[in-house]
DNA sequence: CAACTGGGTTGCTCATGGCAACAATTCTAG
DNA sequence: CTAGAATTGTTGCCATGAGCAACCCAGTTG
């Protein structure tokens, strides 16, 4: 922002803020857009690949298992939810055998969560399923887009992270 | 239950599919990811740059005023939801003064929905406040990335379009 | 022991959106 | 010209997901 850059590659030479401005518009616009839309999409792709499996609770579950049992705070947390929220979906995700609780021998209160081996089995179907659906979506784009896409969105998310969520306690800041 | 959906080997033919599978995984994850903190993040940034300004109404004004005039019908259709949610977020915000409908003279069932003047007024401010905030998280992205992010989730709300939402026009009541 | 802290759950409410059913209007046959 | 189809927008009812507050239970500390 403070830098005009020269860019070497893309002949975008637009000095400084107003570039900026413009291309934040966009990247606003666009988010906005497709965050209403995903509801939609990302709805009726978990009904498709499974219909018992929620769309929030694929989120956890993929969280879960990449990386490994967690306890519900760290999961909350790392989702970008409250802890409420989570309670409820790792309950029912438990009501219906993908996962179950164990309690932290060290600490009587925590617990952790962790997949079944049916949820295990579960996930693996879901994510085969939802493979192919991205894959007739977004087959066609070349791979470096799809990794560049992945690394923005990646940068967004973890942009997101430093400012906190409402993550019901410690942290609740309500930037003012 | 038993397992309707078993799809037993599919042609697994992963002839330089490796890169993109890989890929179309990370994209996956970091958007499943990507929208469930959305939610959070737009609550709090409507509430900040205007608490009566709702998460979704929002979009619906910046296509409106970017579009100009339209029916609720194409609205809903550009956004990507159904009537019934449109219908309702338009009620509200022309409850509070923001936009109006005006009676399309051709047609007596259709209505032009239009920003009123304080409508443009409070959109100029909660622009200029949501470009602050987006400013603040992503001011210190290059342009360039900027521009490709902003071009590629494009992208991927153009390739959401040509699938088709849950638009109501597919099945209707039939008859009396 | 009591008091405090931190992990998890439950009750209530809100925001959003879908589907179905509806009213009102226009269009299209016969 | 009139009956039925189609379209525009609205409303009722319900599901999902999330937040806040209040609560319970286990550990920790004095």
């Amino acid at each position: 922002m403070s830098n005009p850059v020269d860019s070497p590659g893309p002949p975008e030479d637009l000095t400084g803020a107003d570039g900026v401005d413009a291309a934040l518009e966009s990247v606003e616009q666009q988010l906005s857009l497709f965050w209403r839309r995903a509801r939609s999409v990302s709805q009726q792709l978990s009904r498709q690949v499974h219909p018992d499996m929620e769309p929030a609770a694929y989120g956890l579950l993929t969280i879960i298992r990449r990386e490994g049992p967690m306890r519900l705070t760290d999961l909350a947390s790392c989702v970008g939810v409250g802890k409420p929220s989570v309670s409820r979906q790792i309950a029912f995700l438990e009501s219906i055998g993908l996962i179950f609780k164990e309690a932290d021998p060290v600490d009587g209160r925590a617990q952790s969560i962790r997949l079944t081996p049916r949820g295990e089995e579960k996930m693996h179907q879901v994510q085969d399923a939802r493979n192919q659906v991205f894959r007739e979506r977004l087959g066609e784009w070349p791979v470096s887009e799809l990794e560049t896409l992945a690394r923005y969105i990646a940068k967004l998310n973890s942009t997101y992270e430093r400012d906190g969520f409402p993550k019901d306690e410690s942290k609740r800041d309500q930037a003012q």
